[in-house]
DNA sequence: GCTATTGTGAACCTTTCGGTCCAGAATGCA
DNA sequence: TGCATTCTGGACCGAAAGGTTCACAATAGC
């Protein structure tokens, strides 16, 4: 064995992460991936064999630490709870501008549905999971099963649609009434 | 005066936005977009100055053309009937894939957030305008003002998300059933 | 301290991008 | 018919993209 890895590979992927969250896989150069993750093209290369590689391998991390975060506070919380504070902590909870990138499957769906469709099709399976998720927690909630995946499916849909809405940087007051409104809706109509 | 424009401008254009609807702006070359156009490098750049103009023209027109679809479907119906149409015509009246592009505006704020905020906040100015016109319908149709705005903003949030799922490819039988659910709970918030 | 091993930075390569330029072709007018 | 005008196709350009290569440097084992 010889020289060991030299960059801290966690960070650096993260750092990436949150470039190609905000700027999309087109707009985002490997130039500006390098700068930002502090490496050398080489080192990149070897590490992640190319950027295409990478970008899924973010992709994929960002799906799983999202569906980690609702299943911990699914844990701590009622079903329907956790998933209005999952949509809430986006928008106050989010240090930065985070707020304002939105959900990076959906990002990824529309940019690169029709320009590279399996990059869109992976995009697309995580929300399939997420909304599967959604509709586990309705069902807890005590939806029947046919309600909850009508409802799980309209949950997705409002999902898509905020997350849209946080990229056109409105008035952040507004998404929050949004989520109000529809959990209200949402919760009355388990019922 | 001498040799007049030989290429159908209109056309030109109208398979030029297809393409930008398509495949959004960075992933449409000039090459594609010169050979789908059928005309040579120096016409396009005679008649349309350059590529990031061309787009701004193509996104102004299918947001003129998709107001005016609204407007006219509005004279021909009662309002909520007007706007349910509109959606579900996205669906079963869309000859060929069109169905899969979504909302070329709420494309382009995806793609071009954070890369050309210029082009984001046209896009995103255009859907305040569709907005507006959501919220005139809601009052004619008898919801009081601040209802409207409230529904109105719900409306836009829904068109986010059915034009995000619409590129997913899912089952065309789901974006039909949200419709139906959607202006079922909409009407029944009005009164 | 020498050497074999392996990660690194920088120079380099190919392709393709958006954009410019110009010679020539096609027209209206005299 | 000939001239002036102007639109067109295609060659051309510099910049920037993603990706490859390689000499060097830093380490572990002896």
């Amino acid at each position: 064995m010889a020289r060991p890895i030299e960059f801290d590979r966690p960070q650096a992927v993260n750092r990436a992460l949150a470039l190609f969250w905000r700027q999309g896989y087109q707009a985002t150069t490997l130039a500006e991936l390098l700068q930002t993750m502090g490496i050398g093209r080489s080192s990149f290369y070897a590490a992640f064999t190319d950027k295409r590689t990478f970008f899924i391998e973010c992709l994929d991390l960002w799906a799983a630490r999202t569906l980690d975060l609702l299943q911990r506070a699914r844990t701590e919380r009622p079903p329907m709870d956790a998933l209005q504070d999952f949509f809430e902590r986006s928008f106050v909870g989010a240090r930065g501008a985070k707020a304002h990138w939105g959900c990076m499957l959906v990002n990824t769906v529309l940019e690169m549905a029709g320009v590279d469709d399996e990059l869109a099709a992976r995009a697309s399976h995580h929300m399939d999971e997420m909304q599967r998720f959604f509709q586990a927690c309705l069902l807890d909630a005590g939806a029947t099963p046919a309600r909850a995946e009508e409802l799980a499916a309209m949950l997705m849909l409002f999902n898509e649609g905020i997350r849209v809405s946080s990229r056109r940087r409105l008035p952040e007051a507004q998404h929050l009434q949004s989520i109000t409104v529809t959990f209200r809706l949402i919760r009355s109509a388990i019922a």
